[in-house]
DNA sequence: GCCCGCGATACCTTTCGGGTCTGGCCTGAT
DNA sequence: ATCAGGCCAGACCCGAAAGGTATCGCGGGC
């Protein structure tokens, strides 16, 4: 049985006509004769009963009719379904972030995007700093990861694509001696104790900080490490010593800590997205697409 | 599209991998690379990803996977539906019949019957005089009828097998100065009052009693028609008259009547299965096997 | 009785499913 | 690095089966 012969069985059951039924289906009346001959043969009993004027169903027919109907409806799901996957409008990702992903608005925009336009797409989301992500595609359990760059391991076998800059600010303790001041340089920091995140965290900002003041003249003394934002500004907040965050943070104020932005200090936090290369995901292809509208919208 | 493609598709899929699924469907793989490809053509995007040990599915093939499933068991469904229908396993019968087929014990034996073996059968009961029975099947209203024989108007359209036969035997009321009798003859009653059923109720039977009668000496002197067996013989205990009734009606004790076995009456009740010749419907024909064998098991 | 409408049959053409052989590519072993 | 083996795809052929045309048989209605 193939799914010819619903088609051909459904239209005759809808004209109870050969010949209009053949005229409907564009092809001739003996060949649908022989066709539906087959299928009464194949399901062994016959659906019609030729009476003068035509035919008629039969109680096997009239049974047949709407399964017939529902077997071809359900065929079309299954086009369509694949369809739809392929466009990466339904099926499930598996998003790993870091926290800048949140407070920069980049990622709750996102979300927002996929829940209005593209509602059958399944997400999971895991906050995870950037090591932890790296696990997490070598061992499967994420499908994109939301970084502040490649991870130090990564070679190849990770795509990378940068997604959003955001200026760097200054964190000062209220009870700092700067704490007055407005206009900060680089130079005039260079006694001072700093609370730093993690090199791995984001090596290249890291990077790019020590670098600067390096040129500036000094080695920045760091009295304390603070895996993430919010924990370090209250640090700083404490007067533990001065800190370099992204600007979005300074919307969640941290009674304590202020922000100061620096003339000279042109270094970015940088969201990336990644993903394990070679893969397609039609999924994963919105979502980045999506991240690409959400940050440009947001850099402007 | 058709479910060749379907059944392909799910092998490669369980198997992933061509050359084991092309053995499994008993075909060679290049011909089913072909059909894949195809397939694949026709929906628009890849199902699988050609990888080194194999193929793997694409977001668009794990989609697609259990909704083809689903629609070849559908495709099943269908074929196994019209099969039960074939076999009057399933479907609709709706039935007309006289109250005799009640009280003989025959209908609820049937539908007893119906409900252990065939339990998808929906049947719609209603019971008709013959005459009403004719025009419901004039009407298209039931499909089956039972009742006491052809009725008066059934020429050809009408096929009607007789089912089960019963004895007549006579209704006397206790107030009667026979009622103490034990052996009636058919010439004791010449001068009795009769109630009688109307003649288009069981042509047959009455113009039998008849023509016992006439045979007997008399023409019976009939002073009351009831329609209904119960209320012929509460007619017959109020004591307007005798009745002739078929025997199962005596389970049906009524005070004022008692009922007394003719030697020389050998007229019978028959009960008889009516349909519209021409139409075939197998839930009709399991339906008088049913009616058959029931009153074969009673008559024994 | 004759004609008309409808499905079935006979027979031919064409399409396409399936077979075999082969090529290209990747991987893993030597 | 090279070679062998595994796997899918392409080329090409054959036969089955889908589809087309012509015609027949059979009821029903004039």
């Amino acid at each position: 049985m193939e799914l010819r012969h619903l088609r051909y069985f459904v239209a005759v059951a809808e004209e109870l006509h050969f010949g209009r039924a053949a005229t409907r289906l564009r092809i001739a009346q003996p060949p649908l004769s022989r066709q539906i001959r087959d299928l009464e043969r194949e399901i062994g009993t016959p659906l019609f009963e030729r009476v003068p004027r035509g035919v008629e169903l039969t109680a096997a027919g009239s049974a047949f009719l709407p399964e017939a109907r529902l077997t071809l409806a359900q065929a079309e799901r299954a086009q369509r379904s694949a369809q739809r996957a392929a466009g990466g409008e339904t099926g499930r990702l598996r998003v790993g972030f870091v926290e800048a992903a949140t407070h920069s608005g980049i990622l709750p925009d996102v979300l927002g995007f996929f829940r209005q336009h593209l509602p059958s797409v399944g997400l999971s989301l895991f906050e995870l700093d950037p090591v932890r992500q790296a696990d997490a595609f070598r061992d499967g359990r994420i499908d994109l990861g939301i970084l502040h760059g490649p991870p130090l391991d990564a070679d190849r076998w990770l795509r990378v694509e940068t997604i959003y800059t955001e200026p760097v600010v200054l964190a000062v303790p209220r009870s700092h001696r700067l704490a007055g001041r407005v206009r900060f340089t680089l130079g005039g920091l260079a006694t001072e104790s700093f609370v730093m995140f993690p090199r791995a965290v984001a090596p290249a900002m890291y990077d790019d900080l020590v670098a600067r003041c390096r040129s500036a003249g000094f080695s920045p003394r760091i009295v304390q490490e603070a895996a993430g934002w919010h924990t370090l500004v209250s640090l700083v907040g404490a007067g533990v010593g001065l800190g370099f965050v992204p600007r979005s943070l300074t919307t969640a104020q941290q009674h304590g800590a202020a922000y100061r932005t620096m003339r000279d200090l042109s270094v970015h936090m940088t969201l990336a997205a990644a993903w394990k290369s070679g893969e397609r995901s039609p999924v994963r292809e919105r979502f980045v697409m999506a991240l690409r509208a959400v940050a440009g919208a947001r850099s402007r």
